[in-house]
DNA sequence: ACTATATTTCGACATGTTTCGAATTATAGG
DNA sequence: CCTATAATTCGAAACATGTCGAAATATAGT
């Protein structure tokens, strides 16, 4: 998971899909809070063939959950990835 | 900091100095608690020199402290890391 | 001063990662 | 069935990282 976090983009991509959600509501549930990974590209001055291959890496992390929805793949983040992530650092 | 953690040699230092303190202790205050680098490459199979250059990384991304302390140089972890790695992962 | 131990620096090489463009697959809508 | 749009796969080049051994530095004790 820290591997999939090391590079700027890909972190940037997670926190993107870590902050789309009012806080105590499931991302991956409220399906008006999702990306799809064309939302994702914005801003990010790479190409698409880099953006798809970043958001695998993240996928096989176990870090983003990906779903195809007509023309559009759906990206979302799932809560207990972060409670998982930050029960890792302990204290608090 | 995610950057310094993606290496496993260098998570598995990490997470050594991370478990080194009774909970509630400050690693980096209580002398008895801290590893000096020797103590640290035991079991790691890498070369001293590796050792070195993963400790210097993750000194240089503000996850450890270091501090010669006559031959040795001892190794620990302030407890704010823990705290501000925790909450980069809001929830809980 | 000399020696032994602990750690770091340096240079080199092998391995991994990031990136792109071109070609490919997937899907929706005429 | 053809076209346009969205996204992925593939292969190649550029770049970064992990690793080691040899040499250097630091320190304590003789």
């Amino acid at each position: 998971m820290f591997k999939a976090l090391s590079n700027p983009h890909r972190l940037a991509l997670f926190y993107r899909l870590m902050n789309c959600c009012t806080p105590g509501t499931r991302c991956g549930m409220d399906e008006t809070r999702r990306f799809c990974v064309g939302e994702l590209h914005e801003g990010l001055d790479i190409a698409p063939s880099t953006l798809s291959h970043h958001l695998k890496e993240l996928h096989r992390a176990g870090l983003i959950q990906m779903e195809r929805r007509g023309k559009h793949v759906d990206c979302w983040l799932e809560p207990e990835v972060l409670i998982q992530l930050s029960h890792f650092f302990k204290p608090d």
